[in-house]
DNA sequence: ACAGTAACCTGTTTGC
DNA sequence: TGCAAACAGGTTACTG
């Protein structure tokens, strides 16, 4: 469900509610998600005050004094703030519980993951190799060009590898691909640089604009506060199959890349 | 090191 | 209409 710009758009949305509250407890109702919930979740994180809330990728970062309690919403999770008195429904897994409200997390399919590490969480395993933030100066067009050489893999799943870079998924790599002209399936590898100058470009602005608008909200996703995203009406490509390209009007086809779909115009994107 | 596939889950949509 | 298969925003683990 949630790339960057959903995840940023939930960031954004929590915390005015939970920065600099004291957590009174944590109410888990799943042993495992992704991976096990750390046991002693509770005693770790009462009475410790939420310092700031973080992103990296697409993981969201709340951290105290003592350590960092990390959460990545999967493909169906979701994050919001809920009245102190309001009864957990059925997918409901993790309350953190402040004195006026509580944080839930809300996730249908369990490929969300909370997980909690008393040490610098850059450092943690599932972080430690992250690519470069995509709207961070970092992320180039060298940097894919030169990680790229060699490489057989399709672009799409080039990008969308959060070792190359973080935060694209199959929305967000779809339209970028659109945008910049480039067939999803050519190998990374064959990608000239002034191809990448575009991609780049064209991954940073639709990001951006989508986190403008709230993030895409297709089925699943919801902000903090329950509302949808408005990024799903300006979709190009992405879910719409057959349907007439926006620049040349030749209707979209779609393939399967592994167990994703990947939509494009036969004559645009080349 | 790399590429491809299976796996983790459940709810909704599609197709016969 | 009913049922089963296909599909869904992600990412790691495993295989060759």
């Amino acid at each position: 469900m949630p790339e960057l710009p959903e995840v940023e758009t939930t960031r954004r949305g929590i915390e005015p509610h939970v920065n600099g509250q004291k957590v009174l407890s944590v109410v888990t109702r799943t042993k495992k998600l992704r991976w096990p919930i750390p046991s002693q979740l509770n005693k770790k994180l009462s009475q410790q005050v939420i310092t700031s809330v973080n992103r990296r990728g697409k993981y969201l970062l709340l951290n105290t004094d003592s350590g960092t309690l990390i959460i990545h919403l999967g493909m169906s999770g979701s994050l919001r703030i809920t009245d102190a008195s309001a009864a957990a429904q059925k997918h409901d897994h993790v309350d953190v519980v402040f004195k006026k409200n509580i944080l839930r997390l809300r996730d249908p399919r369990r490929f969300s993951c909370v997980l909690w590490t008393s040490k610098d969480p850059l450092s943690h395993k599932l972080l430690a190799s992250l690519g470069p933030e995509p709207l961070e100066e970092e992320f180039t067009a060298q940097h894919l060009y030169h990680a790229s050489r060699n490489r057989r893999i399709s672009v799409k799943d080039f990008i969308m590898n959060s070792h190359m870079v973080v935060g694209v998924g199959n929305i967000y790599a779809t339209e970028a691909l659109f945008t910049s002209k480039i067939h999803p399936l050519r190998a990374a590898g064959k990608i000239s640089l002034p191809q990448y100058e575009l991609l780049v470009s064209a991954i940073k602005e639709i990001l951006v604009d989508a986190i403008q608008r709230g993030g895409t909200t297709l089925r699943d996703f919801t902000r903090e506060d329950g509302k949808p995203g408005y990024f799903q009406q300006e979709l190009q490509v992405y879910g719409r199959t057959k349907q007439p390209c926006v620049v040349c009007a030749h209707p979209l086809r779609s393939t399967k890349q592994g167990q994703r779909t990947t939509t494009y115009c036969t004559k645009c994107q080349r």
